[in-house]
DNA sequence: AGATACAGACCGGCGGTCTGTATTATTTTA
DNA sequence: TAAAATAATACAGACCGCCGGTCTGTATCT
């Protein structure tokens, strides 16, 4: 086999694959040779289109990232909602978004893994934060649904904490336990004005942390 | 050489040098051979006491955390304050610890570390969290100094959020963000009756975050 | 003819094993 | 009770399999 006319669907192949085994068996267990058992490719294949291990996992990295961004962004540019119910929006999408793709079994993964939890944080600090949180912070804050001094440090300690809790492997809970997160989170955002977790949300995230 | 009459020197020696040489280049880019140069040891040498380059990991890991939590269990003990005291003390301690004992040096190492990070996140989660600040927060709550909902929360969300925002490398901030934090910190520990930071503690922040 | 898309032998280095050896501790024996 | 035998300790270092990465070769397209 030479000269295949499609070498984006090798790409994809050897992304798909390679996503499959990081998540099984994260991505030090994960050797060339499984990528290549699984892929039925050679490790010529595979250098041609990567320059190396990592890069796979950047590259696996950068696709479920811009999955998010998008989301994230359609958000954002919603019309006719305040602050405070994008920010509702914004967490209800999370939550279903880790529940029905399977991102949820993803975290522990990203968390284990130290260049994908460097770059998670990297892009919480740095990209949904400063573009997607706190913008929609200021609109709530212009809005009158929100009111809080320092949005900057909100927006990060909101998307910290949400990214923490929905982690079922660092902190397997009971229900009762996941409840009480809720309350809790709702009593810290009910001192800017709103409430960020409705009982749909709720009901769902300890669905999705007794999985 | 052989039969040394003082053993536990070696293994005192062992985890000395694995502990700079992981601080300096981290876990995975520290070689055996790393380790062999710098002791002047063998390989045999060190697999007699260890029985894998992760145990040695796990023992370094080990020291540090009996080091942290005898100063939180000292300072759960002291007698004489009240729990919003000793919770400004256990911060202070924290931040002097850190500056001081180069631990902030570690951080990064710790963080780019799966297995450390985990370790870490389990510690708060489990250990720190429910044995030491959680006791705090209730004499807290008892003496009048805090007043709490959700005294088990509230301790996580603490610990969570001093620990990332004083992670310097991921988190590299101008003396103005540092302080700006602080303040936001204290406005939402203000929401509980007691202010966590004083003009000092924040000080020893603000510079230790320029370095 | 040259670029592309592979195939697969090959390499240095890594964590880990295994056998060997010198020294000390313990037990056995005279 | 002292010497001899045996076992256990504390290493030393050759050796092994595997892993990420390279390099050369080859078939197919433009």
């Amino acid at each position: 086999m030479a000269r295949n006319k499609h070498p984006e669907q090798t790409v994809q192949l050897i992304l798909d694959t390679a996503a499959k085994l990081f998540l099984q068996k994260g991505y030090d267990k994960t050797t060339l040779q499984d990528i290549i058992d699984a892929t039925h490719l050679s490790k010529g294949a595979i250098y041609h289109h990567f320059a190396s291990k990592e890069a796979i996992l950047i590259a696996v990295a950068d696709r479920m990232g811009e999955h998010n961004t998008a989301i994230l962004a359609e958000i954002r540019d919603r019309k006719g909602l305040t602050g405070a119910e994008k920010l509702r929006e914004m967490c209800r999408s999370a939550v279903l978004l880790s529940f029905q793709g399977g991102i949820v079994h993803m975290l522990p993964f990203l968390i284990e893994n130290p260049r994908f939890m460097a770059l998670q944080m990297q892009s919480i600090l740095e990209e949904a934060a400063p573009h997607y949180a706190l913008p929609i912070l200021r609109e709530g804050i212009a809005d009158g649904s929100i009111h809080a001094d320092y949005p900057e440090q909100l927006a990060e300690v909101l998307l910290l904490l949400s990214d923490l809790w929905l982690h079922p492997v660092l902190r397997p809970s009971t229900p009762e336990q996941v409840r009480a997160r809720c309350d809790f989170y709702n009593q810290f955002t009910r001192q800017y004005g709103f409430e960020l977790l409705d009982e749909d949300i709720i009901d769902a995230i300890v669905a999705l942390c007794r999985t």
